[in-house]
DNA sequence: GCCTGTGGTCAAGGTCATTGACTAGATTGG
DNA sequence: CCAATCTAGTCAATGACCTTGACCACAGGC
Protein backbone atom coordinates (compact mmCIF):
# COMPACT_ATOMS: atom_id res chain seq x y z
CA UNK A 1 0.00 0.00 0.00
CA UNK A 2 0.80 3.98 -0.46
CA UNK A 3 1.64 5.80 2.32
CA UNK A 4 -1.52 7.52 1.58
CA UNK A 5 -3.65 9.79 3.04
CA UNK A 6 -4.42 11.75 0.02
CA UNK A 7 -5.30 14.89 2.15
CA UNK A 8 -6.33 16.71 -1.22
CA UNK A 9 -9.23 14.74 -0.69
CA UNK A 10 -12.47 15.54 -2.93
CA UNK A 11 -14.82 14.29 -0.07
CA UNK A 12 -14.30 16.67 2.65
CA UNK A 13 -13.61 19.36 0.26
CA UNK A 14 -16.98 18.97 -1.22
CA UNK A 15 -18.75 19.13 2.82
CA UNK A 16 -16.83 22.08 3.35
CA UNK A 17 -18.12 23.69 0.42
CA UNK A 18 -21.66 22.41 1.13
CA UNK A 19 -21.15 24.67 4.19
CA UNK A 20 -19.41 27.31 3.18
CA UNK A 21 -22.23 27.80 0.47
CA UNK A 22 -25.03 27.49 3.43
CA UNK A 23 -23.44 30.00 5.96
CA UNK A 24 -23.07 32.82 2.80
CA UNK A 25 -26.84 31.71 2.31
CA UNK A 26 -27.97 32.37 5.81
CA UNK A 27 -25.70 35.02 5.97
CA UNK A 28 -27.03 36.83 3.23
CA UNK A 29 -30.83 36.39 3.70
CA UNK A 30 -30.09 37.77 6.87
CA UNK A 31 -28.47 41.00 5.83
CA UNK A 32 -31.45 41.50 3.31
CA UNK A 33 -33.68 41.90 6.54
CA UNK A 34 -35.16 38.37 6.97
CA UNK A 35 -34.36 37.02 10.50
CA UNK A 36 -34.81 33.72 11.94
CA UNK A 37 -34.41 31.87 8.54
CA UNK A 38 -33.33 28.33 8.41
CA UNK A 39 -31.08 26.43 6.06
CA UNK A 40 -34.18 24.04 4.91
CA UNK A 41 -36.31 27.25 4.35
CA UNK A 42 -33.72 28.95 2.51
CA UNK A 43 -34.02 25.50 0.24
CA UNK A 44 -37.09 25.55 0.38
CA UNK A 45 -38.91 28.74 -0.82
CA UNK A 46 -36.70 28.66 -4.15
CA UNK A 47 -39.04 25.80 -5.31
CA UNK A 48 -42.37 27.57 -4.23
CA UNK A 49 -44.12 30.14 -6.81
CA UNK A 50 -46.72 32.69 -6.29
CA UNK A 51 -49.59 30.38 -8.10
CA UNK A 52 -48.83 27.71 -5.73
CA UNK A 53 -47.79 23.99 -5.84
CA UNK A 54 -48.71 20.83 -4.33
CA UNK A 55 -46.95 19.29 -0.87
CA UNK A 56 -46.23 16.29 -2.62
CA UNK A 57 -45.02 18.32 -6.20
CA UNK A 58 -42.44 20.33 -3.59
CA UNK A 59 -41.21 16.66 -1.81
CA UNK A 60 -40.21 15.41 -5.32
CA UNK A 61 -38.65 18.52 -6.01
CA UNK A 62 -36.52 18.84 -2.90
CA UNK A 63 -35.95 15.32 -2.83
CA UNK A 64 -37.81 14.58 0.99
CA UNK A 65 -40.62 12.80 2.64
CA UNK A 66 -43.59 14.63 2.12
CA UNK A 67 -44.58 14.77 5.72
CA UNK A 68 -41.03 16.89 6.09
CA UNK A 69 -42.37 18.55 3.63
CA UNK A 70 -45.53 19.06 5.87
CA UNK A 71 -43.49 20.25 8.77
CA UNK A 72 -41.97 22.63 7.09
CA UNK A 73 -44.64 24.30 5.31
CA UNK A 74 -46.29 24.28 8.68
CA UNK A 75 -43.51 26.21 10.03
CA UNK A 76 -43.56 29.04 7.31
CA UNK A 77 -47.31 29.53 7.00
CA UNK A 78 -46.75 30.27 11.02
CA UNK A 79 -43.94 32.88 9.75
CA UNK A 80 -46.57 34.23 7.55
CA UNK A 81 -44.01 33.49 4.07
CA UNK A 82 -46.80 31.19 2.51
CA UNK A 83 -50.60 30.07 2.92
CA UNK A 84 -52.40 26.87 2.24
CA UNK A 85 -55.57 26.90 -0.04
CA UNK A 86 -57.73 23.89 -0.76
CA UNK A 87 -57.47 22.17 -4.84
CA UNK A 88 -60.39 23.15 -6.75
CA UNK A 89 -60.03 19.93 -8.52
CA UNK A 90 -59.19 17.51 -5.36
CA UNK A 91 -60.75 18.02 -2.35
CA UNK A 92 -57.69 16.35 -1.25
CA UNK A 93 -55.18 17.82 -1.76
CA UNK A 94 -53.76 21.44 -0.70
CA UNK A 95 -51.83 24.19 -2.75
CA UNK A 96 -48.96 26.30 -1.07
CA UNK A 97 -48.66 30.02 -2.16
CA UNK A 98 -46.28 32.54 -1.45
CA UNK A 99 -47.68 35.25 0.22
CA UNK A 100 -46.37 38.53 -0.37
CA UNK A 101 -43.97 38.58 2.01
CA UNK A 102 -42.95 35.15 0.99
CA UNK A 103 -42.46 36.17 -2.32
CA UNK A 104 -40.25 38.70 -1.45
CA UNK A 105 -38.15 36.55 0.62
CA UNK A 106 -38.10 34.43 -2.33
CA UNK A 107 -36.81 37.32 -4.28
CA UNK A 108 -34.29 37.76 -1.74
CA UNK A 109 -32.70 34.28 -2.05
CA UNK A 110 -32.80 34.38 -5.73
CA UNK A 111 -30.64 37.70 -5.20
CA UNK A 112 -28.48 36.18 -2.85
CA UNK A 113 -27.88 33.50 -4.92
CA UNK A 114 -27.22 35.89 -8.13
CA UNK A 115 -25.23 37.45 -5.57
CA UNK A 116 -22.75 34.19 -5.34
CA UNK A 117 -23.12 33.72 -8.56
CA UNK A 118 -21.46 36.58 -9.74
CA UNK A 119 -19.04 36.44 -7.08
CA UNK A 120 -17.67 32.90 -8.37
CA UNK A 121 -18.38 34.20 -11.85
CA UNK A 122 -15.80 37.03 -11.56
CA UNK A 123 -13.73 34.94 -9.24
CA UNK A 124 -13.25 32.90 -11.97
CA UNK A 125 -14.69 34.26 -15.29
CA UNK A 126 -17.37 32.31 -17.54
CA UNK A 127 -15.18 29.75 -19.56
CA UNK A 128 -14.05 28.10 -15.75
CA UNK A 129 -17.53 28.32 -14.88
CA UNK A 130 -18.60 26.50 -17.03
CA UNK A 131 -16.11 23.99 -17.05
CA UNK A 132 -16.58 23.24 -13.23
CA UNK A 133 -19.84 22.81 -13.70
CA UNK A 134 -19.37 20.23 -15.81
CA UNK A 135 -16.64 18.41 -14.02
CA UNK A 136 -18.93 18.87 -11.18
CA UNK A 137 -21.66 16.94 -12.66
CA UNK A 138 -18.82 14.10 -14.22
CA UNK A 139 -17.39 13.95 -10.43
CA UNK A 140 -21.12 13.50 -9.27
CA UNK A 141 -22.19 11.01 -11.65
CA UNK A 142 -18.52 9.06 -11.08
CA UNK A 143 -19.06 8.91 -7.58
CA UNK A 144 -22.93 7.27 -8.07
CA UNK A 145 -21.96 5.01 -10.63
CA UNK A 146 -19.88 2.91 -7.42
CA UNK A 147 -23.24 2.15 -6.17
CA UNK A 148 -23.81 0.86 -8.98
CA UNK A 149 -21.28 -1.87 -10.38
CA UNK A 150 -23.30 -3.00 -13.27
CA UNK A 151 -27.08 -2.97 -14.49
CA UNK A 152 -28.91 -0.14 -12.77
CA UNK A 153 -26.94 3.27 -12.74
CA UNK A 154 -30.60 4.79 -13.03
CA UNK A 155 -31.87 3.28 -10.35
CA UNK A 156 -28.98 4.16 -8.24
CA UNK A 157 -28.69 7.54 -9.27
CA UNK A 158 -31.91 8.00 -7.96
CA UNK A 159 -31.63 6.19 -4.88
CA UNK A 160 -28.67 8.75 -4.28
CA UNK A 161 -31.15 12.15 -4.91
CA UNK A 162 -34.11 10.75 -3.61
CA UNK A 163 -33.63 9.42 0.03
CA UNK A 164 -37.06 8.27 1.02
CA UNK A 165 -39.13 8.22 -2.10
CA UNK A 166 -41.43 5.32 -2.64
CA UNK A 167 -41.61 1.92 -1.20
CA UNK B 1 -36.80 41.89 -12.42
CA UNK B 2 -35.66 39.43 -15.43
CA UNK B 3 -36.75 36.40 -16.60
CA UNK B 4 -34.31 34.63 -14.45
CA UNK B 5 -34.48 31.72 -12.61
CA UNK B 6 -30.52 30.74 -13.11
CA UNK B 7 -31.48 27.10 -13.07
CA UNK B 8 -27.68 26.03 -13.15
CA UNK B 9 -27.17 27.32 -9.94
CA UNK B 10 -24.08 26.79 -8.11
CA UNK B 11 -25.41 26.28 -4.71
CA UNK B 12 -28.19 23.52 -4.94
CA UNK B 13 -25.41 21.82 -7.05
CA UNK B 14 -22.77 21.78 -4.19
CA UNK B 15 -25.46 20.65 -2.06
CA UNK B 16 -26.68 17.92 -3.98
CA UNK B 17 -23.07 16.72 -4.23
CA UNK B 18 -22.33 16.80 -0.82
CA UNK B 19 -25.40 14.36 -0.49
CA UNK B 20 -24.21 12.27 -3.39
CA UNK B 21 -20.48 11.91 -1.59
CA UNK B 22 -22.11 11.44 2.05
CA UNK B 23 -24.48 8.78 0.16
CA UNK B 24 -21.39 6.67 -1.29
CA UNK B 25 -19.05 7.19 1.88
CA UNK B 26 -21.96 5.65 3.64
CA UNK B 27 -22.79 3.13 1.26
CA UNK B 28 -19.58 2.03 0.89
CA UNK B 29 -18.54 1.76 4.71
CA UNK B 30 -21.28 -0.45 4.90
CA UNK B 31 -20.25 -2.86 2.16
CA UNK B 32 -17.09 -3.82 4.09
CA UNK B 33 -19.14 -4.95 6.74
CA UNK B 34 -19.71 -2.04 9.55
CA UNK B 35 -23.39 -1.65 9.85
CA UNK B 36 -24.99 1.57 12.07
CA UNK B 37 -22.58 4.19 10.78
CA UNK B 38 -23.72 7.82 10.60
CA UNK B 39 -22.50 10.49 8.48
CA UNK B 40 -20.92 11.75 11.67
CA UNK B 41 -18.98 9.02 12.84
CA UNK B 42 -17.49 8.72 8.80
CA UNK B 43 -16.46 12.22 9.04
CA UNK B 44 -15.00 11.72 12.90
CA UNK B 45 -13.14 8.89 12.57
CA UNK B 46 -10.42 9.66 10.15
CA UNK B 47 -9.34 12.34 12.49
CA UNK B 48 -8.62 9.64 15.04
CA UNK B 49 -5.20 7.53 14.92
CA UNK B 50 -4.26 5.16 17.04
CA UNK B 51 -2.11 7.55 19.12
CA UNK B 52 -5.38 8.79 20.28
CA UNK B 53 -5.78 12.48 20.46
CA UNK B 54 -7.99 15.18 22.58
CA UNK B 55 -11.73 15.69 22.31
CA UNK B 56 -10.73 19.32 22.11
CA UNK B 57 -8.44 19.22 19.11
CA UNK B 58 -10.92 16.87 17.97
CA UNK B 59 -13.61 19.88 18.13
CA UNK B 60 -10.74 21.88 16.26
CA UNK B 61 -10.20 19.79 13.85
CA UNK B 62 -13.89 18.86 12.84
CA UNK B 63 -15.01 22.32 13.15
CA UNK B 64 -18.10 21.82 15.85
CA UNK B 65 -17.68 22.40 19.64
CA UNK B 66 -16.11 19.84 22.24
CA UNK B 67 -19.96 19.10 23.28
CA UNK B 68 -20.80 17.84 19.66
CA UNK B 69 -17.40 15.93 19.82
CA UNK B 70 -17.91 14.48 23.52
CA UNK B 71 -21.30 12.50 22.72
CA UNK B 72 -20.04 11.42 18.96
CA UNK B 73 -17.10 10.19 21.26
CA UNK B 74 -19.43 8.74 23.71
CA UNK B 75 -21.32 6.62 20.88
CA UNK B 76 -18.44 5.20 19.24
CA UNK B 77 -17.29 4.24 22.32
CA UNK B 78 -20.52 2.62 23.16
CA UNK B 79 -20.21 0.41 19.48
CA UNK B 80 -16.39 0.06 20.36
CA UNK B 81 -14.47 1.86 18.45
CA UNK B 82 -12.57 4.29 20.43
CA UNK B 83 -11.75 4.19 23.56
CA UNK B 84 -10.83 7.00 26.41
CA UNK B 85 -7.32 7.30 28.60
CA UNK B 86 -6.47 9.40 31.05
CA UNK B 87 -4.20 12.06 29.58
CA UNK B 88 -0.97 11.58 31.67
CA UNK B 89 0.32 15.27 31.54
CA UNK B 90 -2.69 16.98 32.35
CA UNK B 91 -5.25 15.33 34.83
CA UNK B 92 -8.42 17.17 33.54
CA UNK B 93 -7.51 15.66 29.69
CA UNK B 94 -8.41 12.53 28.36
CA UNK B 95 -7.03 10.70 25.44
CA UNK B 96 -9.75 9.34 22.49
CA UNK B 97 -7.91 6.20 20.83
CA UNK B 98 -9.30 4.04 18.29
CA UNK B 99 -9.60 0.85 19.53
CA UNK B 100 -8.25 -2.18 16.97
CA UNK B 101 -11.97 -2.45 15.75
CA UNK B 102 -12.01 1.48 15.25
CA UNK B 103 -8.20 1.00 13.47
CA UNK B 104 -9.97 -1.22 10.92
CA UNK B 105 -13.12 1.09 10.50
CA UNK B 106 -11.23 3.74 10.09
CA UNK B 107 -9.16 2.07 7.55
CA UNK B 108 -12.10 1.06 5.72
CA UNK B 109 -13.46 4.93 5.82
CA UNK B 110 -10.04 5.44 4.16
CA UNK B 111 -10.40 3.08 1.60
CA UNK B 112 -13.68 4.29 0.53
CA UNK B 113 -12.25 7.86 0.19
CA UNK B 114 -9.62 6.25 -2.02
CA UNK B 115 -11.93 4.30 -4.14
CA UNK B 116 -14.24 7.79 -3.99
CA UNK B 117 -11.03 9.47 -5.51
CA UNK B 118 -10.10 6.92 -7.60
CA UNK B 119 -13.45 7.19 -9.73
CA UNK B 120 -13.14 10.63 -10.12
CA UNK B 121 -9.69 10.26 -11.45
CA UNK B 122 -10.69 7.76 -14.14
CA UNK B 123 -13.97 9.88 -14.93
CA UNK B 124 -11.48 13.35 -15.25
CA UNK B 125 -8.12 12.29 -15.49
CA UNK B 126 -5.60 13.79 -12.97
CA UNK B 127 -4.98 17.46 -14.92
CA UNK B 128 -8.97 17.87 -14.78
CA UNK B 129 -9.15 16.84 -11.23
CA UNK B 130 -6.06 19.14 -10.02
CA UNK B 131 -8.27 21.92 -12.07
CA UNK B 132 -10.98 21.28 -10.20
CA UNK B 133 -9.58 21.10 -7.16
CA UNK B 134 -8.75 24.60 -7.75
CA UNK B 135 -11.49 26.05 -8.93
CA UNK B 136 -13.63 25.05 -6.07
CA UNK B 137 -10.87 26.72 -3.81
CA UNK B 138 -10.90 29.82 -5.41
CA UNK B 139 -14.86 29.74 -5.43
CA UNK B 140 -15.38 28.98 -2.16
CA UNK B 141 -12.82 31.97 -1.11
CA UNK B 142 -14.93 34.06 -3.68
CA UNK B 143 -17.62 33.21 -1.95
CA UNK B 144 -16.71 33.35 1.60
CA UNK B 145 -15.41 36.61 0.82
CA UNK B 146 -19.10 37.72 0.34
CA UNK B 147 -19.41 38.32 4.00
CA UNK B 148 -16.25 40.11 4.37
CA UNK B 149 -17.18 43.24 2.69
CA UNK B 150 -13.81 44.90 3.60
CA UNK B 151 -10.96 44.22 5.88
CA UNK B 152 -11.66 41.17 8.08
CA UNK B 153 -10.92 38.85 4.98
CA UNK B 154 -9.42 36.14 7.22
CA UNK B 155 -11.94 36.51 10.34
CA UNK B 156 -14.66 36.00 7.91
CA UNK B 157 -12.93 32.69 6.15
CA UNK B 158 -12.43 31.29 9.95
CA UNK B 159 -15.91 32.17 10.61
CA UNK B 160 -17.34 30.12 8.28
CA UNK B 161 -15.04 26.93 8.55
CA UNK B 162 -15.36 27.00 12.71
CA UNK B 163 -19.04 26.91 13.38
CA UNK B 164 -18.41 28.29 17.04
CA UNK B 165 -15.37 28.15 18.26
CA UNK B 166 -14.62 29.71 20.94
CA UNK B 167 -16.97 32.71 22.54
C1' DG C 1 -69.88 0.31 -6.21
C1' DC C 2 -65.91 -1.79 -4.51
C1' DC C 3 -60.64 -1.62 -4.60
C1' DT C 4 -56.57 0.31 -5.24
C1' DG C 5 -53.63 4.20 -5.42
C1' DT C 6 -52.53 8.85 -4.09
C1' DG C 7 -52.68 13.32 -1.01
C1' DG C 8 -51.96 14.51 3.42
C1' DT C 9 -51.77 14.03 8.53
C1' DC C 10 -50.41 12.58 13.33
C1' DA C 11 -47.09 10.56 16.34
C1' DA C 12 -42.74 9.13 17.59
C1' DG C 13 -37.97 8.76 17.10
C1' DG C 14 -33.15 9.56 15.65
C1' DT C 15 -29.09 12.24 14.19
C1' DC C 16 -26.33 16.16 14.56
C1' DA C 17 -25.30 20.11 16.50
C1' DT C 18 -26.16 24.21 19.34
C1' DT C 19 -26.28 27.40 23.72
C1' DG C 20 -25.79 27.93 28.61
C1' DA C 21 -24.22 26.81 33.03
C1' DC C 22 -21.04 24.37 35.60
C1' DT C 23 -16.86 21.53 37.88
C1' DA C 24 -12.17 20.62 38.34
C1' DG C 25 -7.59 20.92 37.31
C1' DA C 26 -3.66 23.96 35.22
C1' DT C 27 -1.20 28.41 35.08
C1' DT C 28 0.40 32.76 35.84
C1' DG C 29 1.72 36.93 38.47
C1' DG C 30 2.14 39.20 42.56
C1' DC D 1 2.16 30.62 48.18
C1' DC D 2 -2.19 32.10 46.63
C1' DA D 3 -5.74 34.43 44.16
C1' DA D 4 -7.34 35.30 39.59
C1' DT D 5 -7.87 33.32 35.46
C1' DC D 6 -7.70 30.16 31.74
C1' DT D 7 -8.61 25.61 29.83
C1' DA D 8 -10.60 20.56 29.50
C1' DG D 9 -14.52 18.43 29.72
C1' DT D 10 -19.36 17.58 31.41
C1' DC D 11 -24.55 17.82 31.97
C1' DA D 12 -28.96 19.46 30.54
C1' DA D 13 -31.93 21.40 27.42
C1' DT D 14 -33.13 22.76 22.95
C1' DG D 15 -33.59 23.13 18.09
C1' DA D 16 -33.31 21.99 13.10
C1' DC D 17 -34.14 18.56 9.99
C1' DC D 18 -35.61 14.42 8.47
C1' DT D 19 -37.22 9.56 8.85
C1' DT D 20 -40.42 5.41 9.56
C1' DG D 21 -44.94 3.70 10.57
C1' DA D 22 -49.73 3.91 10.95
C1' DC D 23 -53.60 6.24 9.43
C1' DC D 24 -57.76 8.59 7.05
C1' DA D 25 -60.16 10.48 3.07
C1' DC D 26 -60.84 11.07 -1.40
C1' DA D 27 -60.13 9.95 -6.67
C1' DG D 28 -60.74 6.98 -10.36
C1' DG D 29 -60.71 2.65 -12.99
C1' DC D 30 -63.08 -1.38 -14.03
Amino acid sequence: MSLEPPLDDIAPAIGSASRGVIAAMMAGVAARGFEGMTPAFASLIPLLDATGARPTTLAARAGITKQAISQLVRELEKRGYVEQAADSSDTRAKIVRLTPRGVALRAACFAVRQEMQAAAGAALGPARMARFRKDLAELMAAIAALRAPAGGARAARAAVSRPAGRR
